[in-house]
DNA sequence: CTGAAAGCGCTTACAG
DNA sequence: CTGAAAGCGCTTACAG
C-alpha cells in the first residue's frame, strides 16, 4: 500500500536551469522555432532533455494553446464487448493510423446509449473533435448524434444514412444500399423469386441500408419477387442455425438466402449443409463484407466486400483536414462496395 | 477558410457567476465533495451547468491535480494496419471496456518499432500508464519496452514470454507453450511423426512460445517425430497457399500440419482439398485461437482457444489495481488456454 | 537574441 | 459554510 515515493518529473524550468537558458529557449526547441535558437544551444538542450528524461506535460501545454492533440472515438453499443466487432475494428484501425500519422492520438471510449451523457468523454472536454460509431434504431441513434453535435465540436458519424442536419458535422460511410441492390439484381437475374433475409436483433442502419437496397432491387424487377425477414438474436453461430431451424420448420425453402452479413450468411449455408440441402443447386446464398475471415469457407461464399478500414482512414483524413482549415471539406463520403461473386449463387 | 468564430467555450468562472456562488462550489459539485455543499446550491449549479453547456477541461484538472485519466496502448507492429490484427483488436477491446467502466479513457497509439521514440504517446507525459503489444524479434522487442520501462511509469506487456526485470512491469499473457505441447501431445497419440508447422513472417512471440511447446511435446516423446517449420510472407490465403505449394512440391506430405493460428491452418487445409488430399485421413491439421470467425470452416477445425478479450481484461484489472494501490499485485499473470478438438485431427 | 511575467482553467489549503 | 489566492507546467506577447 506504499505510494510512489515523489521523485519529481522534470519540467522544462530543469531542463532550462540544466542546460543554463532561460525555459522560453527550451520551449522553442520543443516546438522547433529554431529561427530564435542557435544551433549550439539547441544541441545542448536536447542533450540536457535527453539525459533528464524530460517529456513535455501534455495537458500544460494543451491548457495553454487551447489545442487538443487527440480525437475522441465513441463507440454506442448495447454490446459490452463493443471493439469486438470486426467491422468497427477495422474502421478504428483506419481511423487510428491516419491520426497517428499526423502526431494525433485516438482516444477509445465505448458505451451503451443510454451511458453516452455520463461519459468522461463528454462530460469533460479533452478532444480536438469526435467520431462515432453508433447502434441502435433510429430514434436512439438520432438522440446520441444530437447529444453529441451538442458538444459543438467537430463531429464524424460513421456508417450514418441520413442526411447531415448541416452543423459541424460529417457523414462517412459506405454504400449498403447499393451493395444491397447489386445482391438483389444479382440474383434475380439468376430468377430467385422467393428471399430469405437473416438480420441480427442488434439493430445497425448500415443493416437497414442493406435491406432497403434490396427491396428497391425486387421493387424495380415489377415486384414479383417475395422478401421475407428474420432476425436473429445475435451474429454467433448457433443463433442463426436456431432461427434458420425454426424458419424452414414451417416454411418452403426459399430461392435465395441474404445474410446481414457473411457470418450470418456462412453459419446458414452450414445449416443448410447438414440438412442435405445442396449450396447453389437447392438455395443459393449471400454475404456482406467480404473480410479475409470469410474468404475461407468453401463453397467460396458470394458477398459484397466492405470498405471498413478505408473508412477510418477517409474520416481521419476529413478530421484533419476539418481542424486544419475550419469547416468540413464534404459533409458526407460515400464509399463504393464491391460485389464478390463466389460459388454460392 | 474562416477560422470558427471566437465563442468562448464556458468555464467554471462562468457557471460559478451564473449560479451566484463561487467557482470552489462549482469544483465541489463536479467532484461531488457534497459535504460542502447544500442539496439548493448543487441543484442551482447543476442548472446552470446545464444551462451553458459547461464541460471541465480535463487538461486543466489533470494539470492541477497531477493525476491523469486515461491509459496508454501502444502497438508496435510492422504492419500500417496495426489494430486491424483481430487477435489484437480483442485485446484492445477487452482492454477499453475495464477501463471505460472506470472512469478511464484509452489513448491508442500504433507505431514501428523505430517510431516509438519519437511518438507523441511517449515524446509527451499524457496517460498515467502504458499497456503494450509488441511484435518482432527478441532484440527489437526488449528495446521497445526498455524504452517504455524508461518512462517511469506502470507499463502492461501483452504476451511478452520473457520474465519481468522487476520494475513497475507487469506481464499479461496467456499459455501459448502449453497450447503448443496440447497440440503435439494430441497428434502424438495420433501418431502423427512428421510435424509441418507454418509460421508468418511477422515475428510474433507468442507464435513462438506455441512452437516451444510443440517441441517440448515431441522431444518428451523420444524425439522420433520430426518438426519442420516454414515460413510465410503473411497470413493471408495466398501467400499460405504459395508456401505450402512450394514445400509440397519438394517435400512428401507431413503426417500433420500445425498453422501458427487458424487463418494459416484453414488456408493450408484448402490447398489440400484443391489437391484432393484427404483432411484428416492424409494429413491431419489444427490452427490456433478459435475465433468465431474460424468455427465455419468444414471440417471444423481442431484448435486451441486463445483468451485474447480477457487478456485485455486482466491487463485492464491490473492496471487499475496498480494505480490504486502504488504496485502491481502480481508481475505476471497467465490465463489458460483451451484445447478444442475438431475434425480434422 | 534573451528574460521576466502573465495567464490558460482548474483545485485546494488557508483565512474569514 | 464561503471566498480570495496560489500554483500546476507550459507558451507567448512584451520589454530589454
Amino acid at each position: 500500500m506504499t505510494r510512489e515515493p515523489p521523485r519529481r518529473r522534470a519540467t522544462i524550468k530543469d531542463v532550462a536551469k540544466a542546460a543554463g537558458v532561460s525555459a522560453m529557449t527550451v520551449s522553442n526547441v520543443l516546438n522547433g522555432r529554431l529561427q530564435f535558437v542557435s544551433p549550439a544551444t539547441k544541441k545542448r538542450v536536447e542533450r540536457e532533455i535527453e539525459r533528464l528524461g524530460y517529456r513535455r506535460q501534455a495537458n500544460a501545454r494543451s491548457l495553454r494553446v487551447a489545442e487538443q492533440r487527440s480525437i475522441g472515438m465513441v463507440i454506442v453499443d448495447e454490446s459490452p464487448a463493443f471493439l469486438a466487432d470486426f467491422f468497427t475494428c477495422q474502421v478504428v484501425a483506419g481511423l487510428a493510423n491516419v491520426l497517428n500519422s499526423a502526431d494525433f492520438t485516438l482516444t477509445v471510449q465505448g458505451m451503451r446509449g443510454d451511458q453516452l451523457s455520463s461519459s468522461m468523454i463528454m462530460r469533460n472536454f479533452e478532444v480536438a473533435g469526435f467520431c462515432a460509431m453508433i447502434a441502435g434504431p433510429d430514434m436512439e441513434r438520432h438522440q446520441s448524434i444530437q447529444k453529441l453535435v451538442e458538444l459543438d465540436q467537430p463531429l464524424v458519424v460513421f456508417q450514418e444514412p441520413f442526411e447531415s442536419a448541416g452543423g459541424d458535422l460529417c457523414i462517412v460511410r459506405q454504400d449498403d444500399r447499393g451493395g444491397g441492390q447489386l445482391i438483389g439484381d444479382h440474383l434475380l437475374a439468376r430468377r430467385v423469386t422467393d428471399f430469405l433475409a437473416i438480420i441480427p436483433a442488434q439493430v445497425w442502419p448500415a443493416i437497414e441500408m442493406r435491406l432497403a437496397g434490396l427491396r428497391e432491387s425486387l421493387a424495380a424487377n415489377g415486384g414479383v419477387a417475395r422478401l421475407t425477414v428474420i432476425t436473429s438474436k445475435s451474429e454467433s453461430f448457433a443463433d442463426v442455425q436456431e432461427v434458420v431451424a425454426q424458419h424452414l420448420a414451417t416454411h418452403p425453402l426459399p430461392g435465395a438466402i441474404v445474410g446481414a452479413n457473411d457470418p450470418i450468411a456462412t453459419a446458414a449455408m452450414l445449416y443448410l449443409f447438414d440438412h442435405d440441402v445442396r449450396v447453389p443447386e437447392d438455395v443459393r446464398i449471400v454475404g456482406f463484407n467480404g473480410f479475409e475471415a470469410h474468404r475461407y469457407a468453401r463453397p467460396r461464399l458470394t458477398t459484397v466486400d466492405s470498405a471498413a478500414y478505408a473508412l477510418g482512414e477517409r474520416a481521419g483524413k476529413a478530421m484533419l483536414e476539418r481542424l486544419e482549415s475550419g469547416r468540413f471539406e464534404s459533409a458526407e463520403y460515400v464509399l463504393p462496395v464491391h460485389f464478390d461473386a463466389g460459388a454460392t449463387t
